[in-house]
DNA sequence: CTGAAAGCGCTAACAT
DNA sequence: ATGTTAGCGCTTTCAG
């Protein structure tokens, strides 16, 4: 067991050629050019002796790892992101490239550790991602070095960004109430999140608002209000029984995210009433939960697949390399949330 | 920008030194003393440069390159794994080893290409995990390689394997019933999963069960019924509507997941079933939305980052690389979902 | 068409 | 207490 590992040196003296050729057959490369027999030969004592390149010895030549680094805020850690990693990794995989993720669990101490540690094993680029949409500032070791940003935007800083596309999606949900036929009664839960942590809301619940708010004058209609809150399943549940408690009479809920939806639908039922008969809803993010409530949720998916895979293509494209900020749609799940107004 | 990154060589010339001196100083040996004079002046070279370490090139020569491979199915993808991640990073990290993290999407193919990858890279150790508790037969690759087995068991092969204690979790459900008074109409939704697809049921479904009965006699109890199905929120609402359909009356329900416990709420809701009033209900897993439920949900925890952590405490200590099969504690999370039996 | 030899950045015997 | 030298496994000029 646990032989020594068989050197490239072994599968040439194996084949009887210098190590130079069975480095350009086991390399692929044509510019030199090889007869075929001594490649047939090296390619066969190559699988004979089962050779498997050492990385890591190539590297130190070749100056290129065929790594990319992800750092994360706490990306791998919060439940929806799997697909963005699921679509990071099938992407570098595909391109033959390893992705090293780690992360920083939020603490900008860790970050520069962590950086280092991916460079410092020579990883060709990074991919600098958050957990959700935010501005940053990036740690020094990565200027100069080739970037791309995940979930987040760093004016300044010469990499190009990937980012969901809250606007649209916004637009799209107002859209989804409009087509009901909702003129009024229209309440957006959780709104852009100006709470007191954040007094400016949150990137996510600005774009959303915006795209909600256009989309619903161009149809001739509007928001009957509009409550800020976090954006957890407690806030949603406390805060439309609070509405209904006030006494209003909603017939649409524009929930910032599915986590305030569960919570709605809670205070909904508490209070007698029907979704989607008296009250449609409809979020943003499509978790897991979401299909499973009755009646399923009607929601705008976070593309987190597709986030993930997108800035794999990117950090491996040199032409694509630029300050661009690519936003990705975030689909419709129509589902059974939505009707039409009571009359 | 973009300057040649800074060799030891540089430092041992910057400090008048040799390269093995300034070797020795860096890497912080003391078996060869150094002049704190000299020492100091490679310290402030490497300071004034911004040396780092060259990983790549230390481990050609140390052939240990302080990375330990993550190959799961598709552990990263599932919503409530990342704890799980998260235990394994923070415990690699404190160790000042690198995760390197990669997933097969279940394809047994890309498996083999992974490992090998991994091992190109000359990873000291890899992880193997699964998404839930069965057993597996390794990739040839791993034979004769430092390997742990996380949330899997290989019997056979000669490693150490981590996972849930699941039986201990049955008997622990069993006792949160019992201590409420429960002693008849206990019902088991799910069970041990012993459907079509796995017609022995699944690890995790035949230990807790088997906990879970054995507790119940000692406490002279049983169950009224076992309902094997499938482990999802739909299944869930299914079998409770049916029993109830059906016209029985159970007074605690043990759900095999969080997810089945979820459709469960919902048919006993429709019944007009209060829980925990007329219905007691006890799971397994805490997902995230088990906090989240009215009542909140009485769960025994999957213990992600513990089993995380463990795995890689492991995988670097030599003595503990025995076949042993760590069991886990799932902590209960007792929450509202569990009162005394209706009289 | 093929081989000899240098060297990537670092560590570790072996001198001195 | 420090320096010389070889070499980890591979790629890549440069000669033949």
């Amino acid at each position: 067991m646990a032989r020594r590992r068989v050197t490239m040196a072994d599968v040439a003296r194996s084949a009887g050629v210098s190590q130079t050729t069975a480095s350009f057959v086991l390399s692929g490369r044509t510019d030199k050019r090889i007869s075929t027999a001594a490649s047939e030969r090296v390619r066969e004592a190559a699988r004979m002796l089962g050779y498997r390149p050492n990385v890591t010895a190539r590297s130190l030549r070749t100056k290129s790892t065929q790594t990319i680094g992800l750092v994360s805020d706490t990306i791998t850690t919060t439940p929806y992101a799997g697909d963005l990693i699921r679509g990071a990794l099938e992407a570098a995989r595909a391109r033959e490239h390893l992705l090293v993720i780690t992360e920083t669990g939020g603490d900008r101490a860790a970050e520069s550790g962590l950086v280092n540690g991916l460079l410092d094993r020579q990883a060709d680029a990074v991919i600098y991602a958050t957990m959700y949409t935010r501005y940053v500032t990036l740690p020094q070791e990565l200027y100069g070095r080739r970037v791309v940003l995940l979930n987040c935007l760093a004016p300044g800083f010469d990499a190009p960004s990937v980012i969901p596309d809250e606007i649209e999606a916004g637009r799209a949900a107002a859209r989804l109430l409009l087509t009901a036929g909702h003129t009024g009664g229209i309440w957006a839960i959780g709104g852009h999140q100006a709470v007191p942590a954040t007094p400016d809301g949150i990137f996510a619940g600005n774009e959303r608002m915006r795209g909600l708010q256009e989309a619903l004058r161009a149809g001739r209609a509007g928001l009957e209000g509009v409550i800020e809150c976090e954006w957890g399943a407690e806030d949603g549940y406390r805060e439309v029984r609070g509405l209904l408690e006030d006494g209003h009479t909603p017939r649409a809920l524009v929930c910032a995210t599915d986590r305030v939806s569960f919570g709605a639908y809670q205070a909904l039922a508490e209070a007698g009433l029907s979704v989607p008969d008296e009250v449609s809803v409809v979020s943003f993010d499509d978790q897991d939960f979401a299909a499973w409530l009755h009646p399923a949720l009607s929601t705008l998916a976070l593309p987190h697949y597709e986030l993930g895979r997108l800035a794999v293509e990117l950090i491996l494209d040199q032409e694509r390399l630029d300050a661009t900020v690519h936003r990705v749609p975030m689909p419709p799940r129509v589902r059974g949330s939505i009707g039409p107004p009571p009359d």
